[in-house]
RNA sequence: GUCCCGUUCGUCUAGCCAGGCCUAGGACACUGGGUUUUCAUCCCAGCAACAGGGGUUCGAAUCCCCUACGGGACGCCA
């Protein structure tokens, strides 16, 4: 059985798109799945938008989402360059032998590859002009995931631009035939391109490699119509690195859309996405982003991780944004961010989810503040259970829940009134993590503190 | 305009190729209940779909045809 090689020839835009994002993981899969080799192809021949950064950010991106090539940039391998602006000689000789075997001629300094069949010239309503059009053989072929295709390529198309640049369809034919690619995973927008590319392969003399084309990925209904493009929210993979997301679940994620291992399994380690993995398992049908999956699958994961894993994570998040010094505890942090998990789904929240265990600066919700002061003026409640608490004797939640009942029987209260004013006190909000445990961790006295500093505090009338 | 591809719950999808096991399964979201002082976790329950029409067949989500809708391509962009 022949090697499997597929390769991910993205164009440097300076985005990372969660489309081509899909499309590098899907033949990384196959790659993996075969024992293959992935290549990675940096299809640079567009000079104005190539700049490192844009590659940077490519290959960024592909690292983050542990997408690792066996030949490309950075490495190197047997088939190089893998920078198409360093092929040219390559496509020259191609260019070369399509003008001595007669399927290329040039024309207003451009070279145009010529379909053969019966001429005729007819007015395109697209292109708004008269045009030569062919009458050719279609070009039929096995598409992996949606199976008998046939197409007519109807018009000779230019394969080098009159400045010299060769063109696109071009240069993907001739260095997937050097590559020797063996399957050509990409995005059903090229569906249509297949047939002229078919054409290239054969009149290059060269068997073509097994096309297998994917859904694509379809806005948001409520941003727009059609495939997310760019500039649509939460298109590209630079917005889930800067938000935290962690890179796992947004991988398993963009595996499940347009794939699946025909079980139930949908969390599911690498290992067996790579395993399970083929063209069978692969939608038709384009599908739509839908963030609160990859959310609820980011919650799982951040579940799963080592807490001094979480913790790498989470420190320059808080650093960030001012929660802790630089310096902070490393054991307190630990504790404080096993006690944020359990209801934690994004990174990105935790800032504000756990501000008040770090300092008592925190901002009071006033939507809270209002709900609590509905039955009983929170600064009365704050004095009353803070006092029980300063005469109690005993620690940590037995300690506070002894004050409660005091402070209820003392005021003729019920104990659970005290209840949501000690979160609002303590945190600033009426949800977080359980209190219980809020209490151990912050001590009886800091909670005294903290209930006296809202007893004190000036009353605000609720808008 | 021409050509190509697609269409199962709001969303991602199983089932379709090898028609009966489908009163269509799972997951997310949503709703309700439980746990909880609160809550975004957890547990339970509920909601909700075969685009429409015609055929073939004893029988169709599954096969065939048409229509509608969605998407893509048609560039000296990639």
């Amino acid at each position: 059985m022949s090697q499997v090689r597929v390769r991910f020839a993205p164009s440097p835009t300076g985005f990372f798109h969660i489309g081509s994002a899909r499309t590098a993981l899907f033949n990384w899969l196959y790659a993996r799945h075969c024992n293959g080799t992935f290549v990675l192809r940096i299809e640079d021949t567009d000079h104005e938008r190539n700049t490192p950064e844009a590659l940077r950010v490519l290959l960024e991106g592909m690292r983050w989402l542990g997408l690792d090539w066996d030949e490309g940039p950075e490495i190197g391998g047997p088939k190089g360059p893998y920078f198409q602006s360093e092929r040219s000689e390559i496509y020259r000789a191609a260019v070369e032998k399509l003008l001595a075997n007669g399927r290329a001629y040039e024309k207003d300094g451009a070279v145009f590859f010529r379909i053969e069949g019966e001429r005729y010239r007819e007015y395109d309503e697209y292109l708004k002009a008269e045009v030569e059009k062919v009458r050719a053989e279609p070009m039929v072929f096995e598409d992996a995931i949606r199976g008998r295709i046939e197409r007519v390529v109807d018009r000779d198309f230019p394969i080098v631009r009159a400045n010299g640049e060769p063109v696109f369809h071009l240069v993907n034919v001739v260095d997937d035939i050097e590559m020797e690619i063996s399957h050509v995973i990409r995005g059903e927008d090229h569906l249509a391109n297949t047939a002229r590319h078919l054409e290239l392969f054969h009149a290059l003399g060269a068997t073509p490699p097994i096309f297998a084309h994917l859904p694509l990925i379809l806005k948001d209904p409520a941003v727009g119509k059609g495939k997310m493009s760019k500039r649509d929210q939460g298109a590209l993979i630079e917005e889930y690195q800067t938000r935290h997301f962690l890179a796992e679940s947004v991988r398993n994620f963009l595996c499940l859309l347009g794939w699946n291992p025909k079980d139930d399994r949908e969390v599911m380690p690498i290992g067996e996405i790579i395993e399970s993995f083929d063209f069978p398992g692969i939608q038709k049908g384009a599908a739509r982003f839908d963030e609160a999956k990859m959310r609820f699958m980011n919650g799982h994961y951040l579940r799963e991780l080592p807490v001094e894993t979480y913790a790498w994570f989470a420190r320059p998040i808080l650093t960030e944004a001012g929660v802790i010094e630089e310096d902070a505890d490393e054991d307190y942090l630990q504790k404080v961010l096993l006690l944020c998990r359990p209801k934690l789904d994004l990174l990105e929240n935790l800032a504000d989810y756990s501000r008040f265990f770090f300092t008592r600066d925190y901002p009071l919700d006033e939507k809270a503040r209002a709900k609590v002061g509905k039955k009983a003026d929170p600064s009365e409640l704050a004095g009353e259970l803070a006092a029980a608490i300063d005469a109690e004797t005993e620690a940590g939640v037995a300690g506070f829940e002894a004050a409660l009942e005091k402070a209820a029987n003392e005021h003729g209260r019920k104990a659970g009134a005290y209840r949501p004013l000690t979160r609002f006190a303590v945190t600033g909000g009426l949800s977080g993590p359980d209190m219980g445990e809020i209490i151990e961790l912050l001590g009886l006295e800091e909670i005294s503190l903290r209930l006296k500093k809202l007893a004190s505090a000036p009353v605000e009338e609720s808008k």
